[in-house]
RNA sequence: GCGGCUAUGGUGUAACGGCUAACACUGGAGCUUGUGGAGCUCUCAAUCCGAGUUCGAUUCUCGGUAGCCGCCCCA
């Protein structure tokens, strides 16, 4: 008995049922239809990756302790993709001197973290991953952060439903630079940026008094060129958006972002709802990736999303779809066993589109009526040896109870329409 | 990595430290061999693991494990 498999998935990751998997591949259609109307496309890649991928970027932390990494036979050192990003820019840097870009692509697949699972966070999630490759700053930025926006209007959210919160990397920089802050306090400085959400105005006041130095104020006080500058840059992005239809965009100086490759404006997306404050998009520009692997920077901007927290603020907001399906359009109830008239119908019917489910069972017909019932089939309908002499079915609509006979050649577009 | 809460059939719940661990739903079989979801009957199925206290533990204690919720971190 000790030996007994369980049957509970690893820790941290789910099992899809089809009755689940309908719902997420119902919304990852609706992500991928939006998408290509813009124009992106979906690329791919194996989830497992070389360690070395992540380890000359990011943060050492993440690498080492949040990443399911190994060894395998051939003494490789293998992670399973902890993120998207940098698959993409050695994708793009592969092929750097065939590929057209400007290149809109996306990503939808599963990423792998080891860590505690909680709330909204476990150790496989799936996570869409958009990005504008080969262009600088400007109608790019533009273009992704209203694509995020797209996205969560195409669901049916409202502009009060979310918020875009906007900050930028090289304002950061700039304010710091002339703030006088070493790289320590920088970092310590940059964290309580972080973590001002959480803090009470008074506490982040306090906290900010004590710092050797006060880049935020510098970027308040506007007087420093440099900082001015950037500053007018990151307004000129949240105009450029309201005029073009995003009217929820904010500067928000507490918007950092964990990793260190972003290089100018990083956004992360908020639900309005104070219940959920976690992040549900968080992007930004990265310009200096692509070069890790050699070669001139390529330019890119892009940003992701995972279902979970996506789920919760579909769900939250009563925007989550039905996707109402079944295994089949028909069902074809048998009432002996022989099976074959079933099976010649099942075959012309599908070539006309019909999804049909033939009965296998030796269950009395109404308990094959029951089962289709149960399965959520719009149509049944019996098939023995009267309908194969006649040619004719008897289709119900099981949810009305009406029958109603028609010639097989009908079926399909009665069916259908 | 740290802390809090929880753990009983497949699911949701019940059981002053004391009888054969109860109920509902679900699953299976039947009433019903060419047409409905109901109803009725029968039936499968559980105390997370390991110590301890006790005459006796689902119940109390400790440890482990798992889940949930926070913290850290967050690509």
């Amino acid at each position: 008995m000790a030996d007994t498999p369980s049957t509970e998935p690893y820790k941290g990751v789910r099992d899809f049922y089809p009755a689940d998997w309908r719902r997420l591949a119902g919304v990852f259609k609706k992500v991928r239809g939006l998408l290509e109307s813009y124009g992106y496309e979906e690329y791919n890649a194996s989830p497992l990756e070389r360690s070395e991928l992540y380890e000359s970027k990011g943060n050492e932390e993440i690498i080492n302790e949040q990443t399911y990494t190994f060894t395998d036979r051939g003494d490789r050192r293998v992670t399973l993709r902890p993120e998207m990003t940098p698959t993409l820019a050695r994708m793009v840097s592969a092929k750097r001197r065939e590929l057209p870009f400007p290149l809109r692509w996306y990503n939808i697949g599963n990423r792998f973290r080891y860590e505690r699972p909680q709330r909204g966070r476990l150790r496989e999630f799936f996570q869409t991953d958009i990005d504008l490759v080969g262009l600088p700053e400007g109608d790019a930025d533009i273009e992704i952060v209203s694509l995020a926006s797209a996205i969560l209007k195409t669901f049916g959210a409202k502009e009060t439903d979310f918020i875009i919160r906007i900050n930028s990397r090289k304002l950061l920089a700039a304010a710091s630079k002339a703030a006088g802050l070493d790289d320590e306090s920088l970092r310590v400085y940059w964290q309580l940026l972080d973590k001002r959400s959480k803090m009470t105005p008074e506490a982040f006041e306090e906290a900010r008094r004590s710092m050797p130095g006060d880049p935020l104020k510098i970027v308040e006080d506007g007087t420093e060129p440099a900082v001015a500058e950037e500053k007018r840059k990151l307004d000129a992005l949240i105009d450029a958006l309201a005029a073009g239809g995003v009217g929820n965009a904010v500067y928000d100086p507490g918007i950092v972002r964990g990793f260190d490759y972003y290089t100018g404006v990083i956004f992360e997306v908020f639900d309005t709802d104070i219940k959920n404050p976690r992040a549900l998009f968080g992007g930004g520009r990265y310009d200096g990736l692509v070069a890790l692997f050699g070669g001139d920077p390529i330019p890119a901007v892009g940003f992701a999303f995972g279902d979970v927290t996506f789920i919760d603020f579909l769900e939250t907001h009563g925007l989550l779809p039905g996707f109402a399906g079944a295994q089949a359009d028909l069902y074809l109830g048998t009432p002996t066993a022989d099976r074959t008239a079933a099976q010649d119908f099942a075959r012309a019917l599908r070539e006309q589109g019909v999804r049909v489910f033939v009965n296998l069972t030796d269950k009395s017909l109404s308990d094959q009526i029951k089962d289709a019932v149960k399965r959520g089939i719009p149509y049944f309908a019996a098939v023995g040896s009267e309908e194969a002499k006649s040619g004719m079915l008897k289709l119900k609509t099981l949810f009305t109870g009406a029958e109603e006979s028609l010639p097989v050649d009908d079926v399909a577009s009665r069916i259908l329409s």
